[in-house]
DNA sequence: CCGTATCCAAATCGATACTG
DNA sequence: CAGTATCGATTTGGATACGG
């Protein structure tokens, strides 16, 4: 098993730099599952998340251009969240993410580790 | 895009929880990369990491059954860190998101968001 | 060498109030 | 409704000392 090495090391870095911190995948397959979500929505979507974390994950994501974020001018305002290209073209890694999530889910017990 | 729905949440949260924190995901690539790592070299590999921090991870996965710590005794002690067959069942979703990263840095540039 | 414990600084978080 | 600002409280993190 070499298949990750040294040159595969700034990509996973890059990738780690969106993608990690507590919320940024939880609001990432929030939008994946719905495909458009207002801020109310998300809000709610999202267990335990606080309007504080939300706003400044919803903020970071848009910088590094995960998700696209459509203001609607009226009032009460509206807005509206959705995954852009470079957010969906993550979404096979949240698959597989979760199909591993689901087998180890089913395993955990018969296991023995290597 | 509908792949991801309500019946693929628990396994979610079940990966995230195991995977989510600061340090997870570089110790797992870090041991992908090497398979066997001494406590001494994952410290000097992971570039920033500090003692604690990276005895606390170490020691949550393994807890969560992701790596294998093989301890030698003997003095000076000696302590290797492997994955384990579940942290090994992991390495294909570090390698698309190392793929994901590689790709992603090529556009960010005539890049138009969706 | 590896791991635990401790102390203190710094970052994060939650609740709340306020603006457009 | 969506977002910013602020303020304690809690958590996390770094440096260091110590023990097996």
């Amino acid at each position: 098993m070499d298949t990750l090495c040294r040159s595969t090391q700034a990509p996973f870095e890059y990738a780690l730099s969106i993608v990690n911190g507590k919320w940024k995948l939880k609001i990432i397959y929030e939008l994946a599952c719905t495909n458009t979500l207002r801020y109310g929505e998300l809000k709610r979507n999202i267990s335990k998340i606080t309007h504080k974390m939300l706003t400044a994950g919803l903020k970071e994501l848009e910088n590094d251009g995960m998700i696209v974020r459509k203001e609607f001018c009226q009032i009460p305002p509206k807005v509206e969240y959705s995954l852009s290209k470079k957010g969906m073209s993550f979404v096979p890694i949240l698959e597989s993410l979760c199909d591993w999530g689901k087998s180890q889910q089913i395993i955990e017990n018969g296991d023995t580790n290597a």
